[in-house]
DNA sequence: CTCCACGCTAAGCGCTCGCTTACAATCCAG
DNA sequence: CTGGATTGTAAGCGAGCGCTTAGCGTGGAG
């Protein structure tokens, strides 16, 4: 299976997700205000006309990308919070995952967490939901867990801030040519994670 | 005082400055590519013209913008990890000013951590430079903590980029309505980056 | 066999971009 | 008083941008 049809299983037809892994390419690589339409269609193998039969516009291919970017790690997020029991081994697997999927996707984080100040009001608007209860999530786990006496920090907002800044910041500089895996990575950011947390890292 | 003349002291004549402060503004929220020469000329209160009468092209303004801010951001860490005699002091120096200067000037922060992609290849190597030298300071320092039981981490790489990491993300979202103040956040920080490290945190 | 919906292209429109040119105002050295 | 350096403006050039239009090929329903 090709990488944009595992990406984007329900998108059809397979052209219009050729356009979107083009897209992520060149909006991860440049920019997206450094990005034409012409490279774009170029990147997937058509003309530059192509792109207007499947996306209205240039912005309206980017908030695809960038909404089912968003939608994917906030399922990973959710999944990983239910999976555990107590809230460390919660936070442990929520950034095991969030790491690990900045790294593994580490061009589609790309746009997710840097694009989207490109996108119109209405379509910010939409992945800026996703985004809080992305935050949410993890800073009411994050409160249970000091309320539980499971986790010690100073100031709970802060600390959570700190949690999702070492995943995002995963797609800034991770590439395919990183020594350690994505799952390795995960793994050793959940330890560090946790550690910050003032966890007992055995959980 | 203006701001543009206590960022950039060495820069002559005063309309210089005041179209770096504009640039900054305007690559900060909108980006390098979204931002045009007018945009930059009009917010300093000039004819679009006047921009090239103080720098060769956009490019420049970016570069000059980049690399001073980069400057200032090394000379931080440097002063950081010679003032202070442990490898936890140091390394809790380190991060409680590199986490202050990116969030009291967060506009410029976010122009040097994430626009540096649009800057010219020579241009670019220059501020790259500039990058690993900060880079260095804190791996070495952390290898030097680890090599004297000060720190206990997995990898030494992997835990260095976390801390940058987390400095470098305060650009992206801190704003002017954050709750917390640069210094107090530098020192919240301080203590996350320490225990993350497996340090002592009394040190 | 017909015909139309779908997927795609060739050509190009109108606009804005970075930047240049020609020129004006100010100021100070000789 | 003169002349050049400095600092600015008004006007606009050529290029590349996002996007539109008109039309072509193809495959499946009737």
């Amino acid at each position: 299976m090709s990488l944009a049809a595992e990406l984007w299983p329900d998108v059809q037809p397979e052209t219009a997700r050729r356009l979107m892994l083009a897209g992520v390419e060149s909006f991860a690589q440049r920019g997206y205000h450094a990005t034409t339409t012409r490279d774009i269609a170029t990147n997937a193998g058509m003309s530059p006309a192509a792109l207007y039969v499947h996306f209205p516009s240039k912005a309206a291919l980017l908030f695809a990308i960038s909404r089912s970017g968003h939608q994917q790690a906030l399922a990973l997020v959710e999944q990983a919070a239910a999976s555990a029991e107590s809230p460390p081994a919660a936070m442990r697997a929520i950034v095991e995952q969030f790491v690990a999927w900045h790294a593994r996707r580490h061009l589609v984080a790309r746009v997710v967490q840097y694009e989207l100040g490109a996108l119109p009001e209405e379509e910010y608007a939409v992945v800026a939901g996703l985004r809080r209860d992305i935050e949410r999530i993890v800073r009411d786990l994050l409160a249970a867990g000091v309320e539980s006496g499971h986790f010690h920090v100073g100031d709970v907002g802060t600390a959570a801030r700190a949690v999702l800044s070492l995943g995002i910041d995963v797609a800034r500089w991770y590439s395919d040519r990183s020594r350690q895996s994505p799952a390795a990575l995960g793994r050793e950011y959940g330890e560090l994670a946790l550690r910050m947390l003032g966890a007992d890292t055995t959980a």
